[in-house]
RNA sequence: GGGCGUAUAGCUCAGUUGGCUAGAGCGCAGCUCUGAUAAAGCUGAGGUCCGUGGUUCGAAUCCACGUACGCCCA
């Protein structure tokens, strides 16, 4: 018997759902079912396990969960791995704040040990969140257990032994350690979510970088780097792009002496020449070595009158506007406007007018100036006389900072741009090889020392004389910089300068550029990772992924991997203090045992982390040397990018790895990632592979990934955690229901931001979650009001009338006492519209198949969104009469309808179960587990499709939906061309309507007819065979399919355009105009699908039916219209019959809305008192009052001589009556 | 500065190899249907298809230039 469907109640049936899936194991249940079949591989992108989710992580891990089902419903064997990422920056900066550790130094007395530990600490800590959060969200993985993992945090930095049961041997008990413990957990064994921090992950990324070593492609380099000096750290090309704002720095215009001649003295005045520069970091200054020009471009001679100096900078600068756009218009972003107070900026030509005017006394192209030396501003700092510059360079030992001050050629970037241009700054740029990206490069080219002027902690070093030991960013230093040049008759002038500079992006520093050595991988191997790019689908199409991807590999620079840091991947490379150049890198843990020659002892027992692992010291083979481990830690997209080697078991199980590598899909929030993860894995992949195979098909870590946008707020802006905007899983989960956000994020084009909806940090909100009533999230924040216009739609559309329909099944159903196992009525012997509801469902069944093996979810939710509405506002309206009917064991017709309408519901909940687990899970329930199951096959049988057709097998009905397999079209209840039909009626009916509308005659008024004309025979046939449907729907007493309208219509033609145009060219204007008015009786032929011959201005044109449309125009008497080729007019008479029929209807309509409003069964009987002074109401009452009295099961229709208080005033067609109901 | 992309109704977006009177959803107004559903359906108002030029019988669509915005890279 089904259980009687009231509300939807969509939060409290998911509830009940996650307590149905849990007892009964559904889920170990559906991993047994397809253990061994073949796989589809899926490798999940870890999710940073330092804060609980949002609703922005769950839009990718609905496609993960609904592509992970749809597959195991179709046999084949999943993984069902989840990923968490563990190591890096992010977990660092949060552990910071928690123990209030605010530099790299305190964290050094905190003790490294301790401040690891807290690090793993946390990631188990949110992984257990997230798991939680992921198990609401209806995710199914192969989770841990939470309180494991809770457990498993508590215990790490202590001896003592924990018991642990993995997921995949849950009879097993692992007592260990809790740190060995963690270091193991996600291996093929055990079963659950993989950690980046594993030991096995970690190793696996030595095996890459040792096949990077063997390759030749590690190096230690120097290089200008992006720097925070709070953060004592480099920042990688992938992190600086995130941190970049809008500043006001105190930028500055220097001269620079000429020297014409050795030993000259520089003396400030007449014929003194100088270089004009321009800086916005003046701190740089002291550590200038050089200047650049641009050889092609034209520089002025300039003679300021005030001292007769003579100037040399780009002649395009005098006037130039600088930042004249930025200045009206802002930088690009609608946050960085023109700062107040910064005042607009001078052109050149006015500061020199200002101070008493200039002279231009001729021009010179840069080319000329080049090999001129200058006087430095700040030579007499120790630094600038340094042989071979700091730090010192032994192959430049000749030169010093002060001996290298020339005018160089700014040279070309990779692309062939010119480095130094005529615009912002004086054409003539300020080198400082110690301070800058470019300068460095440019320094390395011209054979100049570097001076590099700033230590780990962003302040200056030795040898700077009183800036030693200064901040390089605080404006203290910026000030004395500038007072030292006034002092020397070197400043120019200075100014507030806005532009868009770096910051870190945790710290909120300004960065500064220093001369680092860090660890690199050579990523001169790029064309083999393109090959890779090229093999891979990149969904969705409309963002070209491979385009971008191909277009970061072509341009990004070597790869630096290391990271002055604590928490992270020990990078495996070994080096003599005393060379650089002489380093190792290990490939493994017992690569490193067996070269280890101290250290190892204290090390065994710990995992492969900061502190533990730099106690060990191996020797190096070529020199015989002790070598070291270089203390920094690994750049966190190699632990995300190993992961379908490391997860896989690439060196423990390479069987498993071979079976599940390469993945089918990858699906990730895009921006960022081409960049990032893409990358890490495309690269990786190419590298691990290189010695396997040549063939790029072979090396790719995955064959489609499926990119999406972001989740923004409903205005379209980002949420912000700071404001109180963004929104906590839990928060929309419990208000907005998880089916329904499932469904908006599926039916979202992925190209485009989803507009998710508002948070509301005013209004407290308590949650009703499973456990119970809530108003903190689970991470201790306070819960909100969340509201979505996107949801509410889609709940509306969608979710709604799905339950509705499914609710008037069951309701009368039961009512029926419908037996599903009845034998089945053939479809053959079904209505027409029966067999067309399962033709249609055929449609969707493929249709949604095709779109799901395309990833293509919005187009999955458009096509069930469809059917779900011709369902209810179709079939289930047009057919609700055939279920009401009289109980009769002998209506086949009946019985066709509930059996249609069950099959097709059992079949949606199946289509429906990747999408909303939740929803068709309690349908399920009810549809088909209510009922024995050893009834089920019967039902199950026949015209029903699925596994269950003809199979006969007496297996028991699967438990739940989701150990059901999903549907297949049975093509032989495909009938296009009933379909066909449906559509053309459902457009006349439609157009109806609109007759209806115009005519303004409500439905329930009938009419005496619609005439009907097309101009094809399919339609012709397909109306004809609906036409009672058609008559029904429209209510008219006849409906008539002519040959012609003509009698009452005019019938207009038009050219067709696309058929015409290229028989006749230029001749298509005149068609166009004059073809609607020739004589319609020559073009009579074409309706009849005829060809006709007309002459137009002397033309004789040939004209096929397709040439042709036809339209209507006016009518006498009648309202007509047409579209798409089907003409309709609908006559508007009305005889009094007609119109006492019309009341009635209407009396019924009245009486019915009555009993709703009174929330009657649908089975009680009533009794009708009404009153009225109209005496056509009485006269309707005694034609029509036995239909009425039947169809509102009314035993008696009472006229009353007075109103009652409990009557309602209604109108019946255009008389007032009072009417009141009670039940009998 | 370079590359890629986008520009269509108040908002969010479709619009196929060039074709007629440019569409949908939301919002707004009106009407209608309802014995499952205050769900929905229909109708209407609302458009410089970013601008200028070109190709063509014909351009939202193709081409060129410009403008604005977005993303990526410098």
């Amino acid at each position: 018997m089904f259980q009687k469907v009231g509300d939807a109640e969509f939060v409290r049936g998911e509830h009940e759902v996650l307590k149905l899936w849990d007892q009964q194991a559904i889920f170990a249940k559906l991993r047994q079912k397809i253990a061994g079949k073949q796989p589809w591989s899926f490798l999940d992108g870890p999710i940073t396990a330092n804060n609980p989710m949002g609703v922005h992580h769950a839009w990718g891990r609905t496609y993960k969960d609904t592509f992970q089902r749809y597959w195991a419903m179709n046999g084949r064997d999943l993984r069902h791995q989840n990923g968490f990422d563990c190591q890096g920056l992010w977990v660092e900066v949060e552990v910071e704040k928690q123990l209030g550790l605010g530099a790299k130094s305190q964290i050094e007395a905190y003790g490294i040990d301790k401040f690891v530990h807290t690090c793993k600490q946390r990631v188990l800590k949110y992984a257990a969140i997230q798991t939680e959060q992921s198990i609401r969200l209806g995710y199914w993985m192969e989770w841990d257990d939470p309180q494991q993992l809770r457990k498993l945090a508590a215990a790490i930095g202590t001896d003592e032994t924990v018991e642990f049961s993995p997921p995949k041997l849950p009879e097993t008990v692992i007592r260990d350690t809790a740190e060995a413990i963690v270091a193991k957990l996600g291996n093929p064994d055990w079963g659950g979510s993989y950690f980046t921090f594993s030991t096995e992950n970690n190793e696996t990324i030595w095996t890459f970088l040792k096949k990077c070593f063997e390759r030749g492609k590690v190096y230690r380099g120097h290089d200008v780097m992006p720097w925070s000096g709070r953060g004592g750290s480099a920042y990688s090309q992938m992190e600086v792009a995130d941190g970049r704002k809008l500043t006001v720095h105190r930028s500055c215009f220097v001269r620079f002496p000429l020297v014409r001649e050795e030993r000259q003295t520089v003396v400030a005045g007449q014929d003194q020449e100088y270089l004009l520069v321009w800086t916005t970091t003046p701190w740089t200054l002291t550590s200038n070595v050089a200047a650049a020009v641009n050889p092609e471009l034209e520089y002025v001679k300039l003679r300021s009158k005030r001292d007769g100096g003579i100037y040399y900078f780009a002649k395009d600068n005098l006037d130039f506007q600088r930042l004249a756009k930025e200045y009206k218009e802002g930088f690009g972003r609608p946050e960085w406007m023109w700062p107040a107070g910064v005042p607009k900026l001078k052109t050149i030509g006015q500061f020199f007018k200002e101070i008493g005017g200039y002279e231009i006394e001729g021009t010179l192209k840069g080319a000329e100036m080049i090999g001129w030396q200058y006087l430095g501003p700040f030579d007499d700092l120790p630094a600038q006389t340094i042989a071979g510059g700091v730090p010192c360079d032994p192959q430049l030992e000749q030169k010093n900072g002060v001996s290298c001050h020339r005018v160089i050629d700014g040279g070309r970037d990779f692309k062939g741009s010119a480095n130094v241009v005529a615009g912002e700054g004086t054409g003539i740029v300020h080198i400082a090889p110690g301070c800058g990206d470019v300068d460095h490069q440019l320094g390395k080219a011209a054979e100049l020392v570097g001076i590099a002027p700033l230590g780990e902690d962003g302040r200056f070093i030795e040898g700077f004389g009183e800036f030693t030991g200064r901040e390089a960013t605080d404006p203290a230093t910026i000030d004395l910089v500038l007072t030292r040049l006034k002092e020397r008759q070197l400043l120019v002038a200075d100014e507030k300068y806005p532009h868009i500079y770096p910051f870190c992006w945790r710290t909120g520093d300004e960065l500064v550029f220093r001369l680092v050595d860090e660890w690199f991988i050579n990523m001169d191997w790029r064309e083999e990772i393109m090959q890779v790019t090229d093999q891979i689908r990149w969904l969705p199409d409309s963002i070209q992924g491979g385009e971008r991807e191909r277009e970061w590999l072509t341009n990004m620079r070597d790869w630096m991997i290391s990271k002055k840091r604590f928490w992270g991947l020990a990078l495996p490379i070994w080096v003599n203090p005393e060379d650089p150049t002489d380093f190792d890198v290990m490939g493994s843990l017992a690569e490193l045992k067996t070269r280890a020659v101290e250290g190892w002892a204290e090390f065994e027992g710990h995992t492969p982390h900061k502190p533990w692992i730099d106690l060990v010291k191996i020797r190096s083979e070529k020199t015989g040397a002790v070598l070291s481990r270089v203390p920094d830690v690994g750049n966190p997209w190699l632990d995300a990018g190993i992961v379908s080697f490391s997860t896989l078991g690439f060196n423990t199980h390479p069987d498993y790895w071979r079976k599940w590598y390469p993945a089918d899909l990858v699906t990730e929030c895009f921006p960022g990632q081409f960049r990032n993860w893409f990358y890490s894995l495309l690269s990786m992949g190419t590298m691990m592979n290189w010695d396997r195979t040549e063939d790029p098909v072979e090396k790719r870590p995955f064959k489609t990934l499926l990119g999406h946008r972001l989740v923004m707020n409903e205005a379209g802006k980002p949420m912000h955690k700071s404001d109180g905007t963004a929104i906590w899983f839990e928060e929309a989960a419990e208000q907005i229901g998880v089916d329904t956000m499932r469904w908006m994020y599926l039916a979202q084009n992925p190209s485009l931001d989803l507009r998710f909806g508002t948070r509301h940090p005013d209004q407290p909100v308590t949650l009703e979650t499973v456990k119970g009533p809530t108003n903190l999230t689970i991470d201790g924040v306070a819960t909100h009001r969340v509201t979505s216009t996107p949801a509410d739609e889609t709940r509306r559309m969608v979710m709604i009338p799905l339950w509705n329909s499914y609710a008037f099944f069951v309701n009368y159903a039961r009512l029926d006492e419908f037996d599903p196992t009845a034998p089945q009525v053939p479809v053959a012997n079904r209505p027409e519209i029966d067999r067309w509801l399962l033709s249609n469902l055929q449609a969707l069944i493929s249709g949604m198949r095709t779109a799901m093996e395309d990833y293509n979810s919005s187009e999955a939710a458009r096509l069930a969104a469809t059917f779900i509405d011709d369902l209810s506002s179709w079939y289930i309206r047009r057919n609700r009469r055939r279920f009401w009917r009289s109980k009769d064991a002998n209506d086949q017709d009946k019985l066709a309808a509930y059996q249609s309408l069950h099959t097709v519901l059992v079949t949606l909940t199946k289509l429906l179960a990747p999408m909303v687990p939740f929803l068709a899970e309690r349908m399920y329930q009810n549809l088909v587990r209510s009922h024995e199951s050893s009834h089920e096959n019967g039902h199950e049988n026949g015209h029903e499709s699925g596994q269950a057709a003809g199979t006969g097998n007496p297996a028991e009905v699967p438990e739940s939906v989701h150990l059901c397999d999903y549907p297949t079209p049975d093509l032989a209840l495909l009938d296009l061309d009933l379909n066909e039909s449906m559509s053309a009626a459902q457009t006349v009916v439609a157009l109806g309507h609109k007759l209806r509308d115009d005519a303004d005659r409500r439905v329930r008024q009938p009419l005496p007819e619609l005439r009907i004309s097309t101009s094809s025979l399919l339609q012709r046939e397909a109306i004809e065979r609906l036409s009672d449907l058609i008559r029904e729907e429209l209510n008219v007493k006849q409906v008539t399919v002519c040959d012609s309208l003509a009698d009452i219509v005019k019938y207009v033609y038009k050219a067709n355009l696309k058929t015409l145009g290229p028989k006749y060219g230029k001749l298509l204007n005149l068609l166009r105009e004059k073809l609607p008015g020739v004589d319609g009786r020559l073009m009579e032929p074409l309706r009849a699908g005829q060809s006709v011959r007309v002459t137009l201005d002397g033309h004789e044109i040939e004209l096929e039916p397709a040439d042709v449309q036809v339209g209507t125009e006016q009518a006498t008497g009648w309202v007509c219209t047409d579209d798409r080729g089907i003409q309709l007019a609908l006559s508007t008479e009305l005889t009094p019959e007609l119109l006492r029929e019309g009341m009635a209807r209407d009396f019924i309509r009245r009486v019915q809305q009555l009993r709703k409003d009174a929330s009657l069964e649908i089975e009680s009987r009533i009794r009708i008192a009404y009153q009225t002074d109209e005496p056509l109401v009485a006269e309707m009452l005694i034609e029509w009052g036995e239909l009425i009295r039947g169809e509102t099961l009314a035993d008696q229709i009472e006229s009353m001589g007075s109103i009652s208080t409990a009557m309602e005033e209604v109108v019946v067609g255009e008389a007032k009556v009072h009417i009141s109901i009670e039940i009998v």
